[in-house]
This record gives structure tokens, C-alpha cells and sequence, in this order.
DNA sequence: CGGTTTCAATAACGTATGTTACATTGCACA
DNA sequence: TGTGCAATGTAACATACGTTATTGAAACCG
């Protein structure tokens, strides 16, 4: 829940009754999901809008021969799909990564939110225009970037997004991905991904072991992934980034 | 005007009353642009949204050295970025591929659906969600499949959006992409997209020349491209798929 | 704790696709 | 009715990345 507020004022600054309101729709119907089960699958009717309390879990989508796509990551504050449930069917599948604790929202808080709280209403369509972008940039990555780029673009976003939700502390976080997943969100094969974790390595760019990611200079992976924030809106009315974003954001 | 109905009409049926609100949206502020200028540019505020009366035009995004990624394509019809003004600055550019005729959509307009034509509001979120299915599967297109599937889903997908739009007629229609168009949307070089148009070519699944694409057997061209329409959510309540679509849908 | 599985690392080799270069066709416009 | 530029087509060659295979080190687990 927390991480849902802290990433939603990084657009808009709610206000203690809008808290209450989150923190509500957050604590009804928890539930917990160990790692590496499928939260939803393609085909299955969309039924509630699912909210990431803790764990990480990507969305993905797989073709016959086994060729497989993770097409986002889902990260703590997350919601998947704001009025999902207007389509009839879903066409991918979401996968838990770590053990996963959702909440569950219904149809009618999201009524409720888009009649009677306008600010939320608001602050839920920058989530899903910023999703919205962050698909279109790993379109972007996918088809322009090298490998190395490419997995450094995506280091760094995942980077900001955990700062956004304040999951980092101080030059690293938890990074539960294998290099299994970093080979399906990034397109490549997973001994290319090793090959280019190596060479991020050995530049000094990350300090990834045991599931632990340090990034001691966001600056420089950002120049080696060709990676530019606009496309997070992390910009708040009267404010560009704040001082802890604005060295990120100097690139 | 008469395609976005069209295309909205596959997924909810529209009152005579709300296509008249549609129509007379549609008819004021309207414009007319030549081939290959930019609609809007990256790093611009975000002002109407527009709706696409005719004529084909891109989403893009470049990166410093030239790159150039499309990361979608905007047929009659299409509306850019319902609520887009949420967001204080553009992460991509729209460029228009032929002369472009579109209608700037206010804000209030919007407000006006979202508080008073709920179906409408409906259809327009439908309009996101599909978008948003779109572009997924475009991650998916380039992180997995090969040259040859992917250029065939591009088209695949182009003429199911066509036809929604009922823009296509009998076999054919009309397709103004050039080979580089194709390349940046796909991220293959110039010279490789015209190796697997010449292999389309030669297996027979496509009709290709002076700006107007045949598909003598679309099942076919969808098994190449392995394609499966789920995700553009064609199907209306109380409806599987029409007549048309059927054998369309059946791969 | 010993066995089993997952994950990471590395090597040898193969190939799909990129690059550069130039020829040809088609079409806009003078 | 040429003339010029954009678009398409082709060939020779280069390379970034994929594939298969093997090994070692963690993590898991009964």
C-alpha cells in the first residue's frame, strides 16, 4: 500500500482522506501467493483488479513452441490493468517471481473512486498512461537497442521504478530476478544475457550476486542503456524532480 | 468519423444519440496534413487529443544517433491517447505517413462522456485497454518472433484493424507503408524487410505492390505469422466472432 | 546431510540478420 | 516528356547473437 502512495505522489499529492481511501481498498482481501505460480492466465475472464502489497510478478505472454515474452514487470504498488475487467478474456498471463501479497479490488471501488474521488480517479489514469509508455519504450528497446543497452535501459528503469516506490536503499535492492527472466523481458538467449551481465560487471555499471543489485554510478548506466526518464512522468505540478531524482535524471 | 464507430461497434452497439455525440465531436476542428510532417513531437505538453478521419500516421521514437523505432500506427479511426493531457510532456512523436485528415477533441469533451455517456466512456476505455493489448503485443512480436513471423503478424494485425474499420475491400487494401516504414516498426534493416516481403511474395501469402497489399488467404498469413487476434478484442457481448471474422479468427 | 534441482558461468560453433554498395524502377513535377 | 528523387531490389560480406553442451556453485529438501 505504501508503495502505491508514494509512486502515485510522485504525480499528484493526495490528501490524508485519499490515503484512507487506498489504505482501505488495500487491506480487504489480501492474499499471498508463493513464487512461480500464475496469479491469472490467457484466456481466463478478467475478474478483480489486483494491487502488488510486496513481491515482484511480470506479466508474459507465450506462443506454442514454448517461446516465451515477459512483456512487463509488476513491482510493490503496482495495479494490474485499472478496468481490465471491461475486457471479456485476457490475452497474457501474470506470473508471480517472489512469494507475491496482493489485495484484490473490486469493480465497485473503482466505480466509487471514479465517482465520487476525482483526484484518485486521476492519479489511477498517470498509472495507466505511464504503464502505457513504459510498454511502448520496451518496444522501443526491443527493436533498437544492442543487448547491452538494452539490459542496461532495463536495469535502470527497474532501478527508478523501486526508487519511485522507495524499495531502494541507498545504492542497491532486492532483485529476485534470474537471468532466465532477464533473457525473457530482454528478447535475448540466456547465455547472452550472462555474456552481457559480465561485460556491465566488468565496466563497473552493477553489482549483482545473490539476489541483490547495486548500481554505484545510475548516471553511467543510464548513458551505456541510452536510457532517459521522460518517459516515467515522475514530474509533480509546480516541481520538476525532486533533489533525490535530479542527479538521476542528469544522465 | 464512420471508422471509429465502426471499430467501437465491435465491442458495444452506440445509440443513434451517442453516435450523433461522436459525430458532432468529430466534425468540429478538423484538419488536413500532408504526408511525413509530425503531428506532435516528443518533449511538447500535450494538448487535444486527436481522432484520425483518414490517412495513416505513427507514433515514433528516435534515439540520439538516428535509430528510429515505430512503436505503433494510427489508421482511421484511431483516437491518440484518451486523457493523454494528463501527462505534462510527450514521450514520443506522431508523425503522419500520407496526407492525414483529423479532429482535435477537447478535454471537455471528454468530461462530458466520462460524466454523461457512460457507454461511450465505456467504448473509449475499451479504445485504451485494446491499445494497450496492442502493444504488448508488439514486445512480443519483437522480443520472439522471427523476421518472417514478424512481418507477417504486422500485417495480420493491419488488416484485422482495417477491416474493423471496414477499410478493406474483398481481398485488398490499401497500404501506404514504404519498406523503411516497415523496417523501423519492425526492427529489421531496410534491406531484410525486402528479403521477407520477396519470401511472402514467393509462398504466395501476400500481393504486394504500388501501395496496395492483397491477401489471397489471410488463415494462412496468420499461420505464418503465428498469429492469434485475441488480443485486439473483437468480440462484442452476446457475440462470438461475425461471419466475417469467423474464418478470419479460424487460423 | 546427501542427493537433487536450479542457477550461473564458459566454450565452441552456427546462423539470422545487419551493412555497404550499387543498379533498377517508379513516380512527381517542371 | 524528360529529369530527379524516392523507393525497391540484389549481391557480397560482416557480425551480433543464438544454440548446444558441460561444469561448478548455490539453494532446496526430504
Amino acid at each position: 500500500m505504501a508503495s502505491l502512495i508514494r509512486k502515485l505522489e510522485h504525480f499528484v499529492r493526495l490528501s490524508p482522506a485519499e490515503h484512507a481511501i487506498l489504505d482501505r481498498a488495500a487491506t480487504e482481501r489480501v492474499r499471498k501467493l508463493g513464487p512461480r505460480v500464475d496469479l491469472v492466465r490467457e484466456g481466463e475472464k478478467p475478474r478483480d483488479v489486483h494491487l502488488i502489497l510486496s513481491g515482484w510478478a511480470c506479466r508474459y505472454k507465450q506462443l506454442e513452441d514454448g517461446r516465451r515474452q515477459v512483456v512487463s514487470f509488476l513491482l510493490p504498488g503496482d495495479i494490474c490493468d485499472v478496468n481490465g475487467f471491461i475486457l471479456r478474456e485476457m490475452d497474457h498471463s501474470i506470473g508471480s517471481i517472489t512469494q507475491v501479497t496482493i489485495a484484490d479490488l473490486s469493480r465497485e471501488f473503482f466505480d466509487e473512486v471514479g465517482a465520487r474521488h476525482p483526484r484518485i480517479a486521476t492519479a489511477f489514469w498517470w498509472e495507466t498512461l505511464v504503464n502505457a509508455a513504459i510498454q511502448r519504450e520496451w518496444t522501443m528497446n526491443l527493436g533498437q537497442r544492442t543487448a547491452l543497452e538494452r539490459t542496461a535501459h532495463l536495469l535502470c528503469e527497474i532501478w527508478l521504478r523501486l526508487s519511485m516506490a522507495e524499495l531502494t536503499r541507498g545504492d542497491n535492492c532486492d532483485f529476485p530476478l534470474t537471468q532466465a527472466d532477464l533473457a525473457d523481458a530482454t528478447g535475448l538467449s540466456k547465455v547472452h544475457v550472462n555474456r552481457i551481465l559480465q561485460e556491465l560487471r566488468a565496466a563497473g555499471l552493477i553489482v549483482l550476486k545473490s539476489k541483490t543489485l547495486a548500481v554505484p554510478d545510475l548516471a553511467r548506466l543510464m548513458r551505456a542503456g541510452l536510457f532517459n526518464p521522460n518517459y516515467l512522468h515522475m514530474d509533480r505540478e509546480g516541481r520538476q524532480l525532486d533533489a533525490g531524482s535530479a542527479d538521476i535524471a542528469a544522465g
